[in-house]
RNA sequence: GCGUUCUUGGUGAAGCGGUUAACACACCUGACUGUGACUCAGGCAUGCAUGGGUUCGAUCCCCAUAGAGCGCCCCA
């Protein structure tokens, strides 16, 4: 039996209808916000990974799919969306649109060689938005608001927007090394894992999950005492923002994102759901504003973020939300003798907007009426060669199984009728509201 | 990359070193060749992730491999 690589899924069935309800709602959402769709290649030069994520994060250095195409070259299946889309901006020469910011949005499959665990897979799929050319706090804003819109519409409750800045590149560099100060008289304190991070990105020991209760952590110098005067106000002005548009927010000086090109602002927003597991953190982002200069050199501000949609999945599914393929219209019982007319009534019906299926499997009546049910049909029309020969179809009620006699002429806007009439449902298109 | 738990039909699962691998749900057939919820009678894993080994005999014990879950590293 040949089995699915490692850390790969399959879609089908209800977390189908799912996954393609939540497209359709970030397509609406972009376009309300009016952002455009970018889409990159799924594989990139290797450099442009080097460049974008740095060298010394692991994403880079053990973490990438990484192969020569035929002709030698070094090419990247790509781990994250940002570096993709920035590549395109510059190449495209986006920044000289008579429009700016350019506001983008991107959703597709990333690749990690990982060890899976709960909402983490070698191929994943990430929705994410870049803004491009506004160093704004107005942008910063707007691209944090737009992941707890989508939550909010998704019915996610008790999510958490965590926010906290680095400030400009003076500013970060004189807070790294200050930390460095902080932590080297202790070194021999940390975990294994920590004395690791203070060679490599000591920003990333305030993240230690083991260590967090040392009292060397906790008096750790905060991000936010080591912003010059400009970083400051950029973060003030994030927060009046955010409040201007009544979006709850902590300030968390411990978020410092793991990739080194931010600056400025970075958030996370958390789902705060009972027995989520290590994975609970939901989206991720913030300002990036030497990343475009680095891989391109062209100086635009950006500001972005992205969100993993298996760990949403895994939070609806957490909190039982579900979004369900919706219910037939009508199924239609065809007999030994009138498969032709059956088949030819689906598509009739079909045509004129109709949910409806049939049975394929010469099933009995029995198992007709069952199958009926298991599609949540509203109507059953049944299909021998009386009603073939007289025109007059059988139609059954579903839900209250009354018997209609219908001709067929009538039939459909008996259905507009009953239809309408009978829904009840509060997630439907009708106007039975 | 490290640690740890696990893998038995379509599903949930019981099982013991020894002849037919429980039970339930689902599904199929018939009683019931045109009306569904009930009932009854049948059917439904030559096989217990894969490959080796120990044994007279392995789903069960041992080893390896693969996959899954959880935690760590890392991280949207």
């Amino acid at each position: 039996m040949i089995q699915k690589p490692k850390g790969t899924y399959d879609v089908y069935g209800e977390k189908g209808s799912t996954i393609l309800y939540i497209e359709n709602v970030l397509r609406a959402l972009m376009d309300r916000y009016n952002y455009e769709y970018v889409r990159t290649p799924h594989f990139e030069s290797s450099e442009l990974f080097h460049r974008a994520v740095g060298e010394t994060t692991d994403i880079v250095t053990k973490e990438t799919y990484d192969f020569l195409d035929r002709g030698e070259r070094k090419m990247t299946l790509r781990p994250e969306g940002t570096a993709g889309v920035i590549r395109s901006f510059i190449e495209n020469k986006m920044y000289a649109r008579d429009i700016l910011p350019v506001k983008t949005w991107y959703y597709g499959p990333m690749y990690r060689y990982e060890r899976p665990q709960a909402g983490r897979f070698r191929e994943f799929y990430q929705f994410g938005v870049e803004v491009f050319g506004s160093e704004s706090a107005m942008a910063d804003a707007e691209v944090i608001s737009i992941p707890v819109h989508l939550y909010k519409i998704l019915g996610l409750k008790n999510v958490k927007v965590k926010i906290n800045s680095l400030g400009d590149t003076a500013s970060r560099e004189k807070y790294r090394e200050a930390l460095i100060q902080h932590f080297e008289p202790h070194i021999g304190e940390l975990c294994g894992d920590c004395k690791e991070r203070f060679k490599k990105n000591p920003l990333r020991i305030l993240d230690c999950k083991i260590d967090h209760d040392l009292e060397v952590m906790k008096s750790a110098p905060k991000t936010i005492d080591y912003l010059n005067e400009e970083s400051k106000k950029h973060f003030e002005e994030v927060q009046k923002y955010l409040k201007a548009m009544n979006i709850e927010y902590e300030i968390n000086p411990k978020i410092v994102r793991g990739l080194d090109y931010y600056t400025h602002t970075v958030f996370e927003v958390e789902a705060a759901v009972e027995g989520f597991g290590a994975q609970n953190v939901l989206c991720g982002g913030g300002r990036y504003n030497n990343l475009v200069k680095n891989i391109g050199d062209k100086d635009v501000a950006g500001v972005g973020f992205a969100l993993g949609m298996e760990r949403l999945l895994t939070a609806l599914e957490y909190e039982h939300i579900a979004f369900g393929s919706s219910a037939l219209d009508v199924y239609v019982v065809p007999f030994e003798d009138t498969k032709e007319e059956a088949l030819a009534l689906v598509q009739f019906l079909r045509l004129n907007g109709f949910k409806v299926d049939t049975d394929y499997m010469n099933k009995n009546m029995k198992a007709n009426f069952k199958q009926a049910d298991k599609m949540h049909a509203s109507f059953v029309v049944l299909l021998g060669s009386e009603e073939v020969k007289t025109g007059i179809l059988t139609v059954k009620n579903n839900h209250t199984k009354e018997e209609y006699k219908i001709e067929k002429e009538e039939l459909i806007a008996f259905l507009d009728e009953k239809l309408v009439e009978d829904c009840h449902c509060e997630e439907c298109e009708c106007d039975n509201e």
